[in-house]
DNA sequence: ATAAAAAACGAACGTTCGTGCTATTATTTT
DNA sequence: AAAATAATAGCACGAACGTTCGTTTTTTAT
């Protein structure tokens, strides 16, 4: 009696697709504890009561497998990370917002091992290969979308003139340190840390008219602007890469 | 059968020790691309020419062998980035150095793969055991000869007040985001930006009596002080730990 | 030089790895 | 409901895994 995810309603979706799914979301998650090359077919049809040919017929190869799970997990990360970012108006609230996803994505392990593209980047940042290509591809987008928030911001006159891609990657460098504090040495309060250190590092490059980034609650939440609508924008330009 | 004794500097090293030694190094190497798990014995021994069941015996299991390698890593690191550090004065010269160091020690593949310990922290940092806990440890020394680093200039007047252990996070940040766009992105330049990223952040924090960080040739060098010797500085209190 | 000790080997163990096959079910389509 | 198709199971394979054991070779100490 094979596990297969819960169909949506009007939806209908071939019971294949939706094993695929369930098999990929297993696996995302056990690949962000025990890396992508720990992925091992026999422990994830376990896992899913299903035999190992079954579940290898859906891939065709462990490579297959691996490719499909970067897939999935990307879709995950969007979903989380990137897209609810994009409601927000352009500028420092969507700045902001996605710096606040990506640390929370980890804090409430939407990926069971932390970040799963940060544990992908560090196994395969020495390894050819078709898989070592799908996660740089990933990561190059993600650097862009968060490097074109911050061109936005400078745009938007919320952020005196910064080199937009050296600073996302500044940010982005504290980000997987925080990761690094919460997940290995187990630092509560590494990613709150953090937070606040890429705080004062936008704080200290943004302009008088930027719209203020202030506590409420136990949270933080970056007042939106009044000008732009509450929809993620398809401005213009097709989005190819990360979203779609 | 109780390990044998740490021999005389200029006496003979035994054999055993000797073939541990270069089977270590081969171990270090190959864990820094291929990950400690990755670490098998029958590849090992293939690429030294010796028997599994020959090599097997001098770790007893494989988790003494990625013990063993953990602790090599550390002696290499130890020697490359930290001791070299430490002949300069303390303050921002050997702040500096430190920095300097370990983005060298990526630049010059010490470790074929990059930062071995980079990469055990974010193979291991989801999982229990001995061997993740050996990694912490490491790591924890390191942070703190760099935050030691940091109050050292404070104390001498080349920083102002900082939070050092926050400070040194914020630097080693940095790092990890340069190894990561170096080795995972292939970007050329990823080092040599950071370099002066972190440059930036220390210059934003020093003192006008500071000594200069300034550029000499393509290299960068921090002026000593003329007050302290060039040696390495056991002063006072023991020094337990990494170095060692 | 010879005996004791250490180191390295070779073969084999039981397991698990990824991956083919061929049946046999379940699901869609007609 | 029957036929066609897709999904899963069962079984087997060769290779590689970590590990054990008895033997042989090399090093060390007498």
């Amino acid at each position: 009696m094979p596990v297969s995810s819960p169909v949506k309603p009007g939806e209908r979706v071939a019971k294949g697709a939706r094993t695929r799914e369930s098999i990929l979301r297993v696996a995302v998650n056990l690949a962000s504890v025990e890396g992508l090359e720990g992925l091992t077919i026999g422990r994830m049809a376990d896992e899913l009561n299903m035999s190992k040919s079954g579940l290898f017929a859906h891939f065709g190869s462990k490579e297959e497998l691996q490719l499909a799970t970067v897939d999935m997990a990307r879709k995950i990360f969007v979903e989380h990370v990137i897209r609810p970012a994009l409601t927000r108006p352009a500028g420092m609230p969507r700045l902001w917002a996605l710096c606040e996803n990506w640390l929370e994505h980890v804090e409430t392990r939407v990926f069971e091992g932390g970040c799963f593209f940060t544990a992908a980047s560090f196994e395969f940042d020495s390894r050819p290969g078709p898989v070592r290509a799908s996660i740089v591809a990933a990561m190059r987008e993600w650097l862009r979308v968060l490097s074109r928030a911050v061109d936005e911001a400078r745009k938007a006159g919320h952020l005196n003139a910064v080199n937009a891609q050296q600073f996302a990657f500044e940010v982005y460098s504290l980000a997987i340190g925080a990761h690094w504090g919460h997940q290995l040495l187990g630092d509560k309060k590494a990613l709150s840390n953090v937070r606040l250190t890429i705080l004062g590092r936008i704080r200290a490059l943004s302009t008088p008219g930027c719209p203020s980034i202030k506590k409420s609650g136990s949270d933080m939440k970056c007042r939106e602007l009044p000008s732009k609508a509450n929809l993620p924008d398809r401005e213009g330009s097709s989005r190819r890469g990360l979203v779609r």
